[in-house]
DNA sequence: TAAATAGTGTCTCTAAGACACTATCAT
DNA sequence: ATGATAGTGTCTTAGAGACACTATTTA
């Protein structure tokens, strides 16, 4: 950075957390209900300011953990928001991270929000969310979605063990496309690393029991598991 | 974010330059020496800090246009970089953004650097950089070579008329790889809204003329075209 | 035995990779 | 003519998409 500059303007960092689940089979995101002026009654991400002493990542692990107790199977930094004007409190920039967590049990609203539930990703697009958390969710929703494509990203949302039905079921909710189990399948078992066999079966779907699998250890897709055109 | 906090700690926000372009057939990277402490003497990336009444990308691209004045294609987010202790003068975090500009004339050193010049990204991978500078730059790196699989983004290191070979060189020189011309031509010219043909053509390889064509409409390549393995 | 879900095999077609020849300029 | 670069065509093969049948469980 420059020397040049004698001031160093004071600015307040947060971080704001999109933390997206599949739930009924569909894409939804953890949004908490404004119990304070600005913003008060409007839905808006979790999130908080970063502790002076604190990394930006760690202060989004300690928020999400304080937040929600949920076990997180991905983090990552999505990207930072500083218009000014943005929050009407003072200069803030955010930075916001991306979380992805499996099946998840109910979340307990947190002491600085009114409610917190899961909503759907799709019906959140067009809906009024407080500072500019509308954006940040429809960047984080993207990220996921196109990161479905090229990554493992995707056992995130399962269980330790899973079928190969219940990890498409995760890319047809993501995607909102239904994808052909028997090429899903091939596709799958044919890339090393994405899943391991385990020697358990379930049942818990109704007919024939399923193999179970775990997330194997690659994390990249190449070729990439291409997402439907429409 | 939260409303709990009482106290919104003050962070110093800066934003940081990963300046990429194509030069003698490599990827360089635009770097300044650093005329103070600390660091003083180090390479570093260009950047300062964002003023108390100015956006994030505003801040990018006035710093770019301060210190360089080129002609910047592209210019993107890159991410955040907020550990404590990064910058010994406080509690900084940084923007990083990521810019593409084509063919360089030689750029003329800030009024903050004491030198600014290109470099090749290759061998400044292991050399040490001011601040954490060298993990920017690396990040920066990786981005542009992930982009260019599946984006139209190579367009941005080119001229705005340029030839097929000039494009593939482009790639050539990110990637580090050769690829074959006639494949590359048939992926290039078959894709949709990657090139528009001009009615001109150029002698400036020296043999047979060559036609020139101008940047599409299309910024996303799907299939895309996938980064030689090795 | 009927219903439900799991798991596999084949054909086709698109597109990438490897490769060789012809075309058009300058000298 | 020779050298240099541009531009096109073919064969092969990997992999995606479409599609139908058999297998194993519970009710």
């Amino acid at each position: 950075m420059t020397k040049r500059e004698q001031s160093y303007p004071a600015f307040a960092v947060a971080v704001d957390l999109v933390v997206l689940t599949v739930l009924d089979g569909a894409l939804q995101a953890l949004l908490i209900e404004r119990g304070e002026e600005p913003f008060q009654g409007r839905l808006a991400l979790p999130g908080g300011f970063v502790r002076i002493d604190e990394g930006l990542e760690a202060a989004a692990a300690r928020e999400l953990a304080e937040e929600t107790g949920l076990r997180v199977a991905h983090l990552e930094q999505l990207a930072s928001y500083g218009e000014p004007g943005r929050d009407p409190r003072g200069r803030v920039v955010s930075v916001a991270y991306l979380a992805l967590v499996p099946e998840p049990p109910t979340p307990t609203a947190g002491t600085d929000a009114a409610a917190a539930g899961w909503r759907r990703a799709v019906g959140l697009a067009h809906r009024k969310l407080a500072f500019d958390h509308r954006r940040i969710l429809r960047d984080g929703v993207e990220r996921a979605r196109a990161k479905l494509e090229y990554t493992t990203l995707a056992t995130s949302f399962c269980p330790p063990e899973f079928t190969i039905a219940e990890l498409r079921q995760v890319y047809e909710a993501i995607w909102g496309h239904p994808l052909d189990p028997r090429n899903f399948s091939r596709k799958v078992l044919s890339t090393e690393g994405f899943v391991e066999p385990t020697p358990s079966a379930t049942t818990r779907g109704g007919g024939r029991p399923a193999r179970l699998y775990r997330a194997g250890k690659a994390s990249e897709l190449s070729p990439p598991l291409r997402r439907p055109t429409t």
